[in-house]
DNA sequence: CGCCGACTTGATTAAATTCAATGTCGGTGG
DNA sequence: CCACCGACATTGAATTTAATCAAGTCGGCG
């Protein structure tokens, strides 16, 4: 496996689990055959809202929102995705067209497997689509969980929620404190599913309030538990 | 298969494929050992937010409501069901306990296919397994979909999209306009993301613009195209 | 009959968006 | 080197939306 595509379970640091941690040496062999690797640039698209989708993407190094525009322009962060995930299977399996565009937040390597081995590796490995049943299980209870965030949480609440989702994403730097991702205001209003300018207000009021700072353009937590309670997290 | 269970794809009417349609005979009936039939009264829990889930539920008839409940006591509807559909598998597969309720909306039976039975039949049926993620994928774009609406989406955008919703999934009476399901004005207005006088107050304009109409508790739909171009859908 | 739950309506309030203006920083080209 | 540009950040004020609060109504049921 060369350096620009591993599959090696090793390497996967957040908690989702890789899709291909379970695999035998052979079967990785395999599936590497069909593997096309890219490297995108900062804000460059990976795939667009509308599109059909032609296979499933491996991140393997980088960062990458995923976020669905309305026609107003006005844009809703639906995932923020870190390197070993898995990309665009959900538009895959209900064999639509993507209703989401994802976009490299900073350089990201990108390993794409092509839909037919895609669909011939799930249909032959039970483990494998058992893999992916959790994966989109997962997905599923985040994405239920932001939804009644939205419909019952403050926009205080809901920044702090989303330092807390890219904490957990991302992680920390090596100091253990500052969140390992760069985003524009408008980025973690977009998680937040809110304005740029509450966004802002919000995160000075926290910075006041020293539950947090801001390192150049990163955000340190400096109260990792009043970021807890104030996102009043229920489960 | 007795009256309580049937298995048989030609009663699912919705849109939601059944999980158990490409099974073989031999399969629905070891399948159909290990099935408990329970009918709910309306109101009744089939399972409660906070406590493991047990197996999977197959709904035979009747219409049941997922949703979150918040300390507040606020609830946010995730999911309307309808006979058909299978429930309660998200927990399940990610191994958690319950993250939300299901509530029967009317008299409901159900079947329940224990735990190690699920399991089994997914890990030696990959058909099945791929039956369930495509179910898990079309849930998921679904659940996407409410996110963004919510936060993009203003009252009276997100109730006619509701009524559109529960227009998809439970269909319509006799008369093709009434839909076919009656909830409280909490309900749709929990389904919505909004409050009782909220929902109250849009569907009373509704009616005056003579897009809906209310026959006893439910309601009909008299414009559906009007209703098409309320809810703004984009996809 | 009286109560309960659901529905309705109006008035008030709070939260967050929108609008508008200004500030900051990094890069680019003369 | 410096002026300028563009993207992003910030701040204040006005506005809008929808939540909250507070009555009052309706219909069914014990």
């Amino acid at each position: 496996m060369n350096s620009e595509g591993h599959l090696d379970c090793r390497h996967c640091k957040n908690r989702y689990k890789s899709l291909f941690c379970d695999l035998k040496e052979e079967e990785v062999s395999v599936l590497s055959l069909g593997k096309a690797c890219k490297t995108y640039k900062k804000g460059e698209e990976i795939f667009i809202q509308g599109t059909p989708p032609k296979g499933i993407f491996i991140v393997n190094s980088g960062k990458v929102k995923i976020s669905r525009l309305a026609d107003s322009g006005n844009e809703q962060i639906v995932k923020m995705v870190n390197s070993g995930e898995i990309l665009g299977y959900r538009a895959l399996l209900s064999n639509e067209l993507y209703s989401s565009t994802a976009v490299a937040i900073e350089i990201t390597s990108i390993c794409v497997l092509p839909r037919h081995l895609f669909f011939q590796f799930i249909e032959q490995n039970a483990t494998l689509a058992g893999a992916l049943l959790k994966i989109a299980a997962s997905d599923l209870k985040q994405t239920e969980r932001k939804l009644v965030d939205l419909s019952q949480k403050t926009a205080k609440e809901r920044i702090a929620e989303a330092l807390l989702y890219l904490k957990e994403i991302y992680g920390y730097e090596q100091d253990q404190s500052t969140i390992n991702i760069i985003l524009t205001r408008g980025d973690i209003a977009n998680i937040a599913g809110t304005t740029r300018e509450t966004s802002i207000r919000v995160l000075a009021g926290l910075k006041k309030d020293k539950i947090i700072d801001f390192i150049g353009k990163s955000i340190k937590v400096r109260d990792f538990q009043g970021l807890v309670s104030l996102a009043n997290i229920s489960d």
